[in-house]
RNA sequence: GGGCCGUUAGCUCAACUAGGCAGAGCACCUGACUCUUAAUCAGUAGGUUGAAGGUUCGAUUCCUUCACGGCCCA
């Protein structure tokens, strides 16, 4: 019999001792009065009103016991805090005390008790009740390391947030995070959505789709890569401001930035343009970041990161210029602007030439030369036509786009424009993508005809905006993987643990 | 997909360089202890060293393959 195992064995032989002295071991009919935090607070604020007589109710997970015999410290752990516990043989009475005996780290219990302060001044419960709540059957790791090991934490993610206070707090931040945006939007008239998961064309990226499939239907649907052909049909039906906040999926590689699902906010707004999405993200993020990091000047991975202010703003090819030190002449050719970016060893897979225009050449060199560059909060603008299918074209140069992306810390944050809703054009650009589309790839090769009907009703002018939000938690909690900033990060089955 | 590193007791880690009885701390179990907080003291127990194969008198250690994970690159 293996040893861990052994562990079990004896917490069982345990239970059922306490099963026939005919204690509960899950009842669930306990009173909690007080929180930790709320004693915490009343021990700040009104130290007058309590004493060892006082009576509070607290539940919670016992975290560490130091047993003296007929005594003993325990410190327990509720959502809102952790606090110390002395019991005493004199105080619950010896019944309850030889069952607090068998009793382990990991269990749950509620007392009542009022309040003192031992010898080094902590204010502690004096327990004169004590009972199982909940028994453990399994021990927790060890109190002082507690759980390391990557792989268990993200498989066995309760256990960490069991042991690890800094990652309870990380997790605490991001749904602060994604409340504050959401309040930021509604504030400003925003109508939150949801939008199909399932879609039977998977559009609004380039990306590849997960594929399933519809029994009573008999037809294949799409885990949806983006909301935006949605939402935009929403803003075509009246909505003129709405937002998402919700996961996509994509069917590729796995890494530190890239988890298959992933959540991202997307919001649409009547009447604006790009300009004014770039403005309001300076905003959001600004008053996200005061309100998460607690300040708008932070460090992400040892680089000191600077919200205030206004963000600086470059064109594609004035950031090719000046960063990726491209020569302007080259922008005018596509096979030598293409053989710069071989020398500097950038490879352009195994697409047919015809398929690659210029702007791919572009944004291929921007990827590799200029996105790493960008730490500071830099908004790029003037993508060309050719990478932007959905893009409103630019008044002054219709080879290029009202679009921009945000890079922060070397990673794209953000991606928005004015829309296009010009149905023909829109019509077009599809055609013009599917002729490039690779054969063989899952994505079915139909374009979204009723994308183009709504639009054909009549869009109003629009700009709308994707971000990602686990990057965006990443960036103000200081996190190096995306899978710690993702409660259950994909992982392949393993029959390790 | 490629490179490097890792997987040893419930948890955190040694032992691998140069093959020679698989160890420690904490947790568990037994006992002592009514102010501890990584409690202390005494004692006990806990292992198919990720899996499979190979070399060897002998493998945690060397070799091969595989699984899972981490970091870097594409």
């Amino acid at each position: 019999m293996s040893s861990k195992n052994d562990v079990i064995e004896k917490r069982k032989e345990k239970i059922q001792m306490i099963k026939e002295s005919g204690i509960e071991l899950f009842p669930n009919d306990y009173i909690v009065s007080h929180t930790v935090n709320d004693i915490k607070k009343i021990v700040e604020e009104k130290p007058e009103e309590i004493s060892e007589d006082s009576s509070f109710s607290v539940a919670g997970r016992i975290m560490a016991i130091n047993r003296f015999g007929k005594s003993a410290f325990i410190r327990f752990r509720d959502r809102s805090g952790q606090l110390q516990a002395y019991i005493r043989t004199d105080q619950v009475g010896d019944e309850v005390y030889s069952l607090f005996k068998k009793l382990d780290i990991g269990d749950f219990i509620g007392m009542t008790g009022g309040l003192f302060q031992t010898k080094t001044g902590e204010w502690s419960l004096l327990a004169n009740t004590l009972q199982l709540i909940s028994k453990a059957m399994r021990p927790l790791p060890e109190k002082f390391h507690g759980l390391k090991d990557p792989e268990k934490r993200y498989r066995q993610r309760y256990l960490d947030l069991i042991m690890n206070e800094d990652v309870r707090e990380l997790f605490v931040k991001r749904s602060q995070l994604v409340q504050a945006i959401r309040m930021f939007l509604i504030d400003r008239d925003f109508l939150e959505v949801e939008t199909p998961m399932m879609q039977p064309l998977p559009g609004g990226a380039d990306a590849k789709p997960f594929k399933t499939y519809h029994n009573s239907l008999s037809m294949d649907l799409f885990l949806r890569i983006a909301p935006e052909l949605y939402l935009k049909r929403l803003v075509t039906g009246g909505f003129e401001r709405v937002f998402e906040i919700n996961r996509n999926f994509r069917n590729e590689g796995i890494s530190t930035q890239h988890n298959p699902e992933f959540t991202m906010l997307e919001f649409y707004q009547a009447y604006a343009t790009y300009e004014d999405l770039m403005n309001l993200t300076e905003e959001m993020f600004q008053s996200v970041a005061q309100s998460i990091a607690g300040s708008m000047d932070f460090e992400y991975q040892g680089e000191q990161i600077n919200f205030s202010g206004s963000w600086k703003r470059l064109t594609l090819l004035e950031s090719l210029e000046k960063i990726a030190g491209v020569a302007p002449t080259l922008f005018n050719s596509k096979d030598e602007l293409m053989s710069f970016a071989l020398s500097k060893g950038i490879s352009f897979g195994n697409r047919d030439n015809g398929a690659i225009g210029i702007g791919k050449v572009m944004t291929k060199i921007f990827d590799v030369l200029v996105e790493p560059k960008l730490i500071q909060p830099t908004f790029i603008t003037g993508y060309p036509v050719e990478v932007s299918p959905l893009s409103r074209r630019s008044k002054e140069y219709p080879d290029l786009t009202d679009r921009f992306e945000l890079f922060i810390a070397g990673r794209e944050i953000a991606n928005g424009f004015s829309e296009l809703n010009d149905p023909e054009d829109q019509k077009n650009r599809f055609l013009h993508q599917l002729k490039n589309k690779e054969a063989g790839d899952e994505t079915p090769h139909i374009i979204d005809e009723d994308y183009i009907r709504a639009l054909e009703y009549g869009m109003p002018p629009t700009a709308g905006e994707g971000i990602g939000i686990d990057r965006l938690a990443m960036l103000l909690t200081d996190s190096a993987s995306i899978r710690d900033v993702i409660l259950f990060p994909h992982m392949k089955p393993s029959d390790k643990i």
